[in-house]
DNA sequence: ATGCCTTCTGGGAGAAGA
C-alpha cells in the first residue's frame, strides 16, 4: 500500500493538481487536510473518475479533512474519542468539534487524516485547545495500542509542530515567541511517540521540509518547516519499505503551501520476504 | 512576533493560516 498525506489548502482550488499527483504516483490512500469546503462541495466526481473512493468531513470554509482510497474503506469516524471542541474563539466541553479528523480502516490499517489546531499564538485560547486536542489524541492512541499492541495504526497529517530545531528553517520562528516550536508542543509530539508511534519517514528522509509560507520568498530561500508526518504503530513501521517527501509539488502553478509525504507499506506479513528491516 | 500571500465568504473587508 502506498499511503500519502497532503495538506492541500483547498481541494476546490487545486483538485486537478491533486488527482494528477495521486494517479501519477500510484497512491492507494491519500489523506488530505484543509479541504476548506463542506462535504457537499467536495469534488467527489474528479476522484471517482480517477478510480478513488472518497470519505470527506467538512463543515465550512475552515479546516476539513478527507481520505481518498482505491479500495473501499470501513469504519469511518469523524472524530476520535475525547476530541475537544472549539467555537467563537473559546474551547469548551460543549463546543462543537471542528472538522479536523477523519479515520477509516483500509487494507487492515486504521488510518487517521489529522489537521492539528494551529495554536495561533503562545497563550492564545487556540494554543491551549491545540495542546488539549493533542493530549486527547495521545490518550486514544495509548489506549488503542494497549488494547491491541499489534494494531496497524497510522496517524497522518499536518501536526503543526516542528519537533526538532532542524525542522524549523524560518529565522523569524523562534522558541519563546512562536507556536510550533514551543516545549509544550514538542512534548505533546513526544508523548505520541511514547504512546507507541514512530515517525516512519524521518529514518528514510532525514532532512527536508514539508511546508513553506507563500510570502517572503520562503520557498526560494528554502525557509520551510517539517510539520507534516506519518506516524505508525509498530505493525505499520515494520511494514515500511520506502518514503518520499515530494518537494517538487511546492513548485509550478497554484501550489498548496504544503507538499505530499508518502510511504510504501508491505503488509503481507513480517516473514513473507526478505525486505529490509528499517525499524 | 508579525501576515509582504492565498484561501474562503449572501458578497468584499475580514478571518485564518504557521
Amino acid at each position: 500500500m502506498r499511503l500519502a498525506t497532503w495538506n492541500v489548502n483547498s481541494i476546490r482550488a487545486r483538485v486537478d493538481r491533486i488527482v494528477d499527483f495521486a494517479v501519477r504516483e500510484h497512491i492507494d490512500v491519500l489523506a488530505m487536510q484543509e479541504i476548506k469546503c463542506k462535504v457537499e462541495q467536495f469534488p467527489f466526481e474528479r476522484f471517482e473518475e480517477a478510480g478513488f473512493h472518497v470519505e470527506a468531513h467538512g463543515f465550512s470554509q475552515w479546516n476539513g479533512v478527507a481520505i481518498a482510497s482505491r479500495e473501499p474503506v470501513e469504519n469511518v469516524r469523524t472524530a476520535f474519542p475525547g476530541m475537544p471542541g472549539f467555537e467563537k474563539g473559546v474551547e469548551s466541553l460543549d463546543a462543537p468539534q471542528e472538522a479536523r479528523a477523519i479515520g477509516a480502516t483500509v487494507g487492515g490499517v486504521e488510518v487517521w487524516s489529522l489537521y492539528v489546531p494551529n495554536g495561533r499564538a503562545l497563550g492564545d485560547p487556540h494554543y491551549f485547545y491545540k495542546l488539549d486536542w493533542l493530549a486527547a489524541l495521545e490518550q486514544y492512541t495509548r489506549e488503542s495500542l494497549i488494547a491491541d499492541p499489534d494494531l496497524a495504526l497510522a496517524l497522518v497529517g499536518d501536526f503543526n509542530i516542528a519537533p526538532t530545531d532542524a525542522d524549523n528553517g524560518v529565522p523569524q520562528i523562534v522558541q519563546g515567541f512562536s507556536t510550533h516550536v514551543s516545549p509544550p508542543e514538542r512534548e505533546a509530539f513526544a508523548a505520541l511517540e511514547r504512546a507507541g508511534l514512530l515517525d516512519v519517514v524521518r529514518p528514510l528522509v532525514p532532512t527536508g521540509f514539508t511546508y513553506w509560507d507563500y510570502k517572503q520568498l520562503r520557498f526560494p530561500r528554502n525557509e520551510g518547516m517539517r510539520i507534516d508526518f506519518i506516524l505508525g504503530s509498530p505493525a505499520v513501521a515494520n511494514a515500511v519499505t520506502g518514503a518520499v517527501i515530494h518537494r517538487n509539488e511546492r513548485k509550478g502553478e497554484l501550489p498548496s503551501d504544503h507538499v505530499p509525504v508518502v510511504v510504501d507499506l508491505d503488509l503481507t506479513g513480517p516473514d513473507d520476504d526478505d525486505r529490509p528491516m528499517i525499524f
